[in-house]
DNA sequence: CTGCCGCTGAGACCAAGTATCAACTAAGGA
DNA sequence: TCCTTAGTTGATACTTGGTCTCAGCGGCAG
């Protein structure tokens, strides 16, 4: 988990404003552990509107410190991260997220490339399955 | 291109039936090319209701003969396609996709499966870039 | 302390997709 | 050929996830 000093941090290195529903949302982050989307958000932080839970998100995946996750279902979910480039791994039944940087397809992508004629800049890599609790577990809670 | 007949047979194959709003999306399908939004087909197949849009791109999914490309921009296209796992790689600029099926992230998903417990079930991965021909335009159309 | 300008909340709007439901119709059987 | 009936349809309301607008507020530099 990073730390909410370090968000706070982020923003105000960043030029921005470090202002009191900002200040709230990170709080409110840091309560709902490791994975949130948008609307728990949102009540976890009464009194700070919608446009700002968006915006607020948005500021801080511009800043790295958080990722968007693409659920299976198509649902968007949020997470804290220490940043820089990485996929996810998404549980499909309690929705837990890991993260893995190790990303070898470097090769694959550059071939890829070669054979297509197309200027790669970047891509996505999301593996869905059943994490260890939910595979332990014969109905899901 | 997938062939408008193999459309229609596989709609027939599946055991269900072969109506008119299927048969006028399907011909707008073959009229819209190799990728469009849920919008445009709409647009391209008129008197057919939006719901029944959804319900044929969902129908074709479901029997492989679709694909939906999630744009970087996180809007959603669709796209024929002769079925089977593969990915895309869209073109940033035009929405160019191809389809790639060399996927050789098998010994990757493995090893991650191994390291965070997960029974790893599938995975998607996107490319962007810019294509050929976008390469060569100075400004793109 | 003051002013600038970034930031805010409310609410309208948007895009993509789903749910509902009465009316319709494809297709197999008599 | 007609009948039956279950699958399908279109209109429309709704949902979800997110953006836009705009008047007013308030961080923070000077």
């Amino acid at each position: 988990m990073v730390s909410a000093l370090t968000l706070e941090q982020r923003i105000a290195d960043g030029g921005r404003r470090l202002t009191e529903p900002r200040r709230r949302l990170i709080a409110a982050m840091r309560g709902l552990g490791d994975h949130f989307t948008a609307d728990e958000l949102l009540h976890a932080a009464p009194g700070v509107g919608r446009a700002t839970v968006f915006r607020t998100l948005r500021l801080l995946q511009d800043a790295g410190a958080l990722c968007q996750v693409a659920l299976d279902g198509g649902t968007a979910e949020y997470r804290l991260t220490s940043g820089g480039h990485h996929h996810h791994i998404v549980c499909s039944s309690c929705g837990a997220t890991e993260d893995f940087a190790r990303c070898d397809i470097q090769g694959l992508l550059a071939e890829l490339g070669r054979r297509t004629g197309y200027e790669i800049q970047t891509h996505r890599l999301d593996v869905y399955g059943l994490c260890a609790r939910c595979r332990a577990e014969p109905v899901p809670a």
